[in-house]
RNA sequence: CGGGGUAUAGCGCAGCUUGGUAGCGCGUCUGACUGGGGGUCAGAAGGUCGCAGGUUCAAAUCCUGUUACCCCGACCA
C-alpha cells in the first residue's frame, strides 16, 4: 500500500471529544438497514435530516476530507487540476444536449422568482463543455483535464441504504478534452492514466474493489469501467473469470464459446404434438410455470423491442422491431440485444402499440415474428439465445421439450419445435448480417433471423477469456466510473476547434467519477464487525483514540496526544467522565484504528495500553516512551 | 410510478380493537455510592400523540382528507 496519509511531515490534528460534536447511540434509527447506515448512525458520522439527505457531522466530514484529499493527490499527480462549477446550472445549457429531458425526473428542478428554470447539477458535462468552449480555441490548448469534488443532486426515485443512494451527494467528476482518441494527448492515454489513478485512490482509501468492463460507449471496445467495492450488500452484481481477472457488470459481461450443438442450431425431430393449453392469467413465466408445473428452463421466453428510429429511417423501413428468445430462467440483455441486430437503440415494445402488430405481449411465441403464410414479417428480426435455439437436447440424447406461448391471450403451447412450428424452417434461413452502421437501422429479408449471445451472464457460464472456466458472480457497490464520451456532448453544444491541419474538428472527451461519500459508506459495508465501524488507517476519521479511565489522566493523556500530533498522528482524546465500559463500546462503534488507554494499570509500570480495532489480540502495555513508534509501525 | 407499511419525548417502542388525567426502556439533568466492557440507588426535566377538518359532553384512540418517511418492485451517468 502507498504511503498512508499519517506520514507525512505534518502535525497531526488533537481533537478533545468534550470539545465537539459526537454523538453516539445504543440504538440506530429505525429506518437505518444497511450496515453502514445504522453504524455512520449510531456512530455519530451522519444524521439523517429527509429521505436521502444527510447532515454530515465531524466525524464523518473529516472521512470525507480524508477521501477527497487522496482522490485530489492522485488526480494531480495523474495531471488533472481541480476547479469547481456551480451546483446551480440554468436550463438553457441543456438546449443542445436535452438531458433536461433525457434526464426526466431524476433531475432536482426548481424556478426562481422571475421564473428562470434551473436544475442542481446531477453531473456537470454541460456546464464544463461551455467553460472549455468559451476559453480553449487551439488544439495547442488540448488536452486538458479538470475536475471537481462537489455536491451533487439527484432526485431518486427511491434513495435508500443511507449514503449509498442519495439525493444529495459528494462526488468527484473529471472530463478530459482532446482532438484525437490514440496516440499522446490522446484520449486513450488519459483513460489509461484516470484508469490507474482509480485504482490508486481505492487502494489508499483500504478499499477491497474490482474493475469491471461496463457497458460501452460510441468508440466501442471496452471504453468504460466500473469500480465496483467487493461487498455482499452491493446492489450491483459483477462477473469474474477467476482464471484471467477478466470481470464485467451484467450489461456487459461476454459468455465464452460453447460446445456446438451435435445436430447444428435448430436442427431436431419434435419432443411431441404441439399441444395448446389454456393458461388464464398467466402472461409471466413463473405463473406459467407455477400452473402448468412446467419449469422455466424449458421455456421459451420472447420479448419485443422497439427499435428507435430517426425520422428518416421511419421514413425509410418503417417502424422496425426485434423478438429475442430466451429460456425462460434467463434474462434478456438489452445492450446485447441492440448490438446483435446492428442498430442504434431499442427500447421495450408498448403493449397497446404491439397488439396493434400482432404481438400478444406475454404469450408470444417465436411464431408470433412470421406471416400467417409462414413468410417473416416485415421489420421484425427473431433474435434466438444460443442456449435456446436447439431442438435436440445432446446431453438427456433425445428431443429438446419446449413450452412457449400461444400467440393469444390465455394460451400457451407445449412441444414447441424449431423446424416444424416457426413457419418457415430456420436451417434454409439466410443469415442476416447486421449493417455496420448502427444508424442504418433493420433490413427486411424473407429469412430475418439469428442465433447470438442476446442474455445477461449467469455463474456458471463458460468464461470469454479462459476456456473450461466457469464465470463466478460476487456483488459489489459501484464508486467509481471511467467513460469515453467521444464527441455525443461536444458535437451537441457546438464544440469545435481547429486543429494542426486546420480543419474544424469536434473535440473529444472522457469523464471520470468518484462517489466521495459513496465510497465512505462502502468502506463501511466491508469494513466493521458486530461491534462497530473498522476504518482503513487511510481514510479513518482519527488514526489514534486515548481514553482516560480518570480525570486525572487527562494531562497525560494530552501530552502523550502532543507527541503524537508531533509525528503527523490525528488523535481523539476521549476525555469524558464516561465509565470504562461505556468508553469501550464506543471506541470500538467509531472504529479508529489504534486505541490507547491511560489506567492506573498501565501508568502504574510507566506504560500505557495499545489496542488495534481490527486485531483480536489483548490490549499490550507499551512504555511510554516507546508509543509514538510503536503506533508509528502499526499504522504504517 | 405500482404494491405494502409506519408516524406518540433526543433514540427505540407500548397505548388505539372497546373514546375518559400521556406510558415504558435507553439517553439527558441533580445528588450519593461506584470505577477495566453500556453499574446501583434516590429524585427531576422533556410530548399541542405528523398536519387539517369532522363525529362526540369528551379524540393519541372513531371518520375524511393531506403530508412525510420506510420496505418490495419498476427505475438508476
Amino acid at each position: 500500500m502507498p504511503s498512508a496519509t499519517f506520514a507525512k511531515p505534518h502535525t497531526g490534528t488533537v481533537t478533545l471529544w468534550s470539545g465537539t460534536l459526537i454523538p453516539t447511540a445504543r440504538e440506530a434509527p429505525s429506518d437505518a438497514e444497511s450496515p453502514s447506515h445504522i453504524l455512520l448512525s449510531r456512530a455519530g458520522y451522519i444524521r439523517k435530516l429527509g429521505a436521502g439527505i444527510y447532515d454530515y457531522l465531524p466525524l464523518g466530514w473529516r472521512v470525507l476530507r480524508k477521501v477527497s484529499q487522496i482522490v485530489r493527490e492522485e488526480m494531480d499527480a495523474a495531471g488533472a487540476t481541480e476547479l469547481l462549477l456551480p451546483a446551480l446550472i440554468p436550463t438553457e445549457l441543456y438546449a443542445g444536449t436535452r438531458r433536461d429531458v433525457d434526464y426526466g425526473d431524476l433531475l432536482f428542478k426548481l424556478t426562481d422568482r422571475k421564473g428562470g428554470t434551473y436544475a442542481l447539477g446531477p453531473t456537470h458535462e454541460e456546464p464544463i463543455t461551455e467553460l472549455v468552449k468559451g476559453s480553449v480555441t487551439s488544439y495547442k490548448q488540448l488536452p486538458i483535464n479538470l475536475y471537481q469534488i462537489q455536491t451533487k443532486y439527484r432526485d431518486e426515485a427511491r434513495p435508500r441504504s443511507g449514503l449509498l443512494r442519495g439525493r444529495e451527494f459528494i462526488m468527484k467528476d473529471a472530463y478530459s478534452f482532446h482532438t484525437a482518441v490514440d496516440g499522446p494527448g490522446g484520449l486513450g492515454e488519459t483513460y489509461d492514466k484516470m484508469h490507474q489513478a482509480y485504482s490508486n485512490v481505492f487502494k489508499r482509501c483500504g478499499l477491497d474493489f474490482t474493475p469491471v468492463e461496463a457497458e460501452a460507449g460510441p468508440i466501442g471496445g471496452s471504453a468504460s469501467h466500473e469500480f465496483m467495492v467487493n461487498a455482499e450488500s452491493g446492489e450491483d452484481t459483477i462477473l469474474k473469470c477467476p482464471a484471467t481477472g477478466y470481470a464485467a457488470n451484467v450489461e456487459k459481461c461476454e459468455i465464452g464459446p460453447r460446445n456446438a450443438p451435435s445436430k447444428g442450431y435448430f436442427a431436431g425431430d419434435p419432443s411431441g404434438a404441439l399441444d395448446e393449453v389454456h393458461t388464464p392469467g398467466c402472461p409471466g413465466i413463473e405463473d406459467v410455470a407455477k400452473f402448468t408445473k412446467v419449469k422455466p428452463q424449458n421455456m421459451l421466453k420472447s420479448v419485443l423491442f422497439h427499435v428507435k428510429s430517426t425520422p428518416e429511417q421511419l421514413e425509410k423501413f418503417g417502424e422496425e422491431y426485434i423478438l429475442a428468445v430466451v429460456r425462460g430462467d434467463h434474462d434478456v440483455n438489452e445492450g446485447k440485444v441492440r448490438d446483435a441486430a446492428g442498430v442504434g437503440g431499442i427500447e421495450l415494445a408498448d403493449p397497446a402499440k404491439a397488439a396493434a402488430v400482432g404481438f400478444a405481449i406475454g404469450f408470444i411465441s417465436p411464431r408470433a415474428a412470421r406471416n400467417a403464410d409462414g413468410s417473416a414479417k416485415k421489420g421484425v428480426l427473431l433474435l434466438v439465445d444460443r442456449d435456446v435455439a436447439l431442438s435436440y437436447d445432446d446431453a438427456a440424447n433425445k428431443p429438446r421439450f419446449w413450452m412457449t406461448g400461444g400467440n393469444k391471450k390465455d394460451y400457451h403451447v407445449k412441444h414447441f419445435n424449431w423446424q416444424r412450428d416457426l413457419g418457415t424452417d430456420p436451417l434454409n434461413a439466410t443469415p442476416h448480417k447486421p449493417d455496420t452502421h448502427p444508424a442504418a437501422g433493420l433490413r427486411s429479408t424473407d429469412n430475418f433471423i439469428i442465433v447470438a449471445d442476446v442474455r445477461n451472464a449467469l455463474a456458471g457460464d463458460p468464461s470469454p477469456r479462459a476456456a473450461g472456466t466457469a464465470l463466478v458472480t460476487g456483488r459489489g457497490i459501484e464508486v467509481g466510473h471511467i467513460f469515453k464520451l467521444g464527441t455525443k456532448y461536444s458535437d451537441a453544444m457546438g464544440f469545435k476547434i481547429l486543429n494542426a491541419q486546420q480543419q474544424s474538428q469536434s473535440v473529444i472527451m472522457g469523464c471520470y467519477g468518484i462517489g466521495v461519500s459513496r465510497a465512505m459508506a462502502a468502506s463501511v459495508e466491508q469494513n466493521h464487525d458486530a461491534d462497530g465501524i473498522i476504518w482503513p488507517v487511510g481514510i479513518a476519521p482519527y488514526h489514534v483514540i486515548i481514553q482516560t479511565l480518570k480525570p486525572e489522566h487527562i494531562p497525560t493523556a494530552k501530552d502523550l496526544a502532543a507527541r503524537l500530533g508531533a509525528a503527523g498522528i490525528d488523535v481523539l482524546i476521549d476525555d469524558r467522565d464516561e465509565r470504562p465500559g461505556v468508553k469501550f463500546k464506543d471506541a470500538d462503534l467509531l472504529g479508529i484504528p489504534v486505541r490507547l488507554v491511560l489506567g492506573d494499570k498501565a501508568l502504574a509500570e510507566n506504560a500505557v495500553e495499545f489496542k488495534a480495532r481490527n486485531s483480536k489480540d489483548k490490549p499490550v502495555n507499551i512504555p511510554t516512551e516507546q508509543i509514538v513508534d510503536h503506533v508509528v509501525t502499526a499504522l504504517t
